[in-house]
DNA sequence: AAGGATCTACGAAAAAATTCGTTGAATCTA
DNA sequence: TAGATTCAACGAATTTTTTCGTAGATCCTT
């Protein structure tokens, strides 16, 4: 036995998804060669990678063409929110707060961000 | 071959380090206990993770006593800062405050909360 | 049409993460 | 002190994730 069903999705996967969220709509090539400029991964590896994610429904797939066009299935800010929801939850006992302020803590954030941060807070509290 | 080397505390490695912040240093047994509470996990199991994770450097274990005890080798904000680091990487392209944003968009922060993180808002940029 | 390139499918190997059984030693209890 | 309990060590089985080789079909080029 091992790790319970996350549904979060793995390392691999979620390098390709950003790759099809970036691209559109992607032939496995498509997405290899977007996936070769960081680190290597073969073609049959990502081939095999997309079909996993077919059978997973991360990904779909138009098969009317020869090469195969996939595309993800969730917009890019469903899977970022259900990331960090499970972040959330494993490693802050649940409070999005306390993970803001861990990454606040950082200064990874530039005054731009910082500022349109602000506007966020604005506008969740003006409801 | 599979995933190069994250760095980052697995998921039952998680769930020992917040055992072990929360009891201080603990037994095998208490820790298992503790996890009992939330899912099983048998005790060799979680003998075999606190030994695994001690080869790995992320716990410390004292065997004066028979039963050894075992701590966290490193503060617990550390490693929610490089768990919060790892997914602004691998999920937002390097930017902290797009996962802030996404953090915020969930209704998981209270009122208070809020005024928490705008308070360290505040002190940021101060500096 | 022949040869080469490209593509999917499939299976299997490798690696990583998780789980547990068994053994033998130390400790406790009646 | 004999039997039961508790413990660490170890190896191995499982599951999940990642990688790739091979085969056969389709398409392109000459």
């Amino acid at each position: 036995m091992a790790r319970k069903s996350t549904n979060r999705p793995t390392d691999v996967e979620l390098r390709i998804l950003r790759a099809l969220w970036q691209r559109g709509p992607s032939t496995v090539r498509e997405v290899q060669e977007e996936l070769e400029q960081e680190a290597s991964t073969g073609y049959t590896t990502v081939l095999k990678m997309l079909q996993i994610m077919t059978d997973k429904g991360l990904v779909e797939r138009d098969e009317t063409q020869r090469a195969h066009v996939y595309m993800a299935r969730q917009e890019r800010s469903e899977v970022e929110t259900s990331l960090v929801d499970d972040l959330v939850e494993r490693a802050f006992g649940g409070s999005a707060s306390q993970l803001v302020l861990r990454a606040l803590s950082r200064r990874r954030a530039s005054a731009d961000e910082l500022a349109e941060i602000r506007q966020m807070l604005d506008e969740i509290e003006k409801e």
